[in-house]
DNA sequence: AGTTTTCTTGACTGATCAGTCAAGACATCC
DNA sequence: GGATGTCTTGACTGATCAGTCAAGAAAACT
């Protein structure tokens, strides 16, 4: 056909997946470490060490690039989520799974996390973070309005709680990410709970 | 003396003042709207309708200006936390009181919620963001400690808590300032009643 | 009126950087 | 071996931008 293709819609061999991952991989530590501006896309070639042309063969501009690379890992986020629900059936016990699974995660992916942050403060990104965010609080109030609904909980707003889940799970996520703080299992524990009395308001439920 | 003083150390007159903080006051709005990055030095001083000379006059750098905006806010946020809980004696209440601060001062700044976002993702001003975030994390964990030691809640970790605290009100916080969700009484309301369950992890103190 | 200090101007510099492109290498299939 | 499509190179362009500076205006002070 035409050589005119954009580099969204290419066809990719082997070799052309693992530089295109290549590319996303280093530019993500990059953007986590120096931050998105002050990244030079030269910088990134160099540091995968290819040619400039390159980059714009896999990606129509680094912005692209950065959204790409968000995309990726909201993906991979929910898939997880959803992996580690799979099975259970109780509401709270869904919420619960759920809240564990992000703060795992979001430990796995600090860089991500302050990708996600610099995302939301220029709009060409924000308008993609507030897409993300709908779909995560939903999934997560979901929970919260079927736990409603069972009579698990008093009736109230489930999208500001979920809203409020994800919060804490976001700071703490951020506050490690980024302070270098120590995120063990205790604080784990100590955030879950935290959520649970939050939403259920009794802390009968939670172990000790 | 020398004709050498930096912006730094500069004394101003009531004119300088106020040429300082009409920069200040756009370059907020500007960095908010835009980002940082992308709003040039020379917006500003074309927003304000002066030459380019008058900004390094007043600051050092384009870098020393958001140090100084974001400086200013934590000091103005925190005037107003303490303002609130003067009188208060109860440290469940200090606590209410410091996080209904706190939220109302956010819907109020949502610039400022959305510079501060951004200076968390590079080094050279997340340096004093986790010195900032040191500051107001203390601050509520005071009270929570002070409710432990009274028997009021059970032991646990202040500062984990105290980070889940600030967790919701900065997630709220930014959902207004960059969603443009509606943020109202009610929202405020479902907001301190869940941190106060997690804190306090029992319903019964809590008005409906 | 003279002097010092505060403030203002805006053209200019040096550097950086996102993105282009013409040319060619490599792979694959016929 | 030729043809086609995939991938790579790196010098180059055009534009932008942070920060400088020499010159002077406006106050403030004496």
């Amino acid at each position: 056909m035409s050589v005119t293709s954009s580099p969204n819609d290419r066809t990719l061999t082997t070799r052309g997946k693992d530089r295109r991952d290549a590319l996303m991989a280093f530019a993500t530590t990059q953007f986590a470490e120096k931050g998105f501006h002050p990244t030079a896309v030269s910088e990134i070639v160099d540091g995968v060490g290819v040619g400039k042309g390159v980059f714009y063969w896999y990606f129509s501009s680094k912005d692209e690039l950065l959204l790409n690379i968000l995309r990726d890992a909201l993906r991979d986020l929910r898939r997880n989520q959803n992996r580690a629900i799979r099975g259970a059936d109780d509401p709270i016990q869904c919420l619960e799974l759920g809240i564990r699974s992000t703060l795992t995660w979001s430990i796995e992916h600090p860089e991500v996390i302050r990708l996600v942050m610099f995302a939301w403060t220029e709009e060409q990104f924000a308008k993609d973070m507030r897409r993300g965010r709908r779909i995560v609080i939903s999934d997560t109030a979901r929970h919260i309005s079927r736990a409603m609904d069972a009579g698990l909980i008093e009736q109230g707003d489930a999208r500001v709680m979920a809203t409020a889940v994800r919060g804490v799970s976001d700071e703490l996520a951020r506050q490690f990410a980024i302070s270098g703080d120590l995120l063990d299992d205790s604080v784990i524990e100590t955030a879950v709970r935290f959520c649970l009395r939050g939403v259920v308001g009794d802390s009968t439920r939670t172990p000790t």
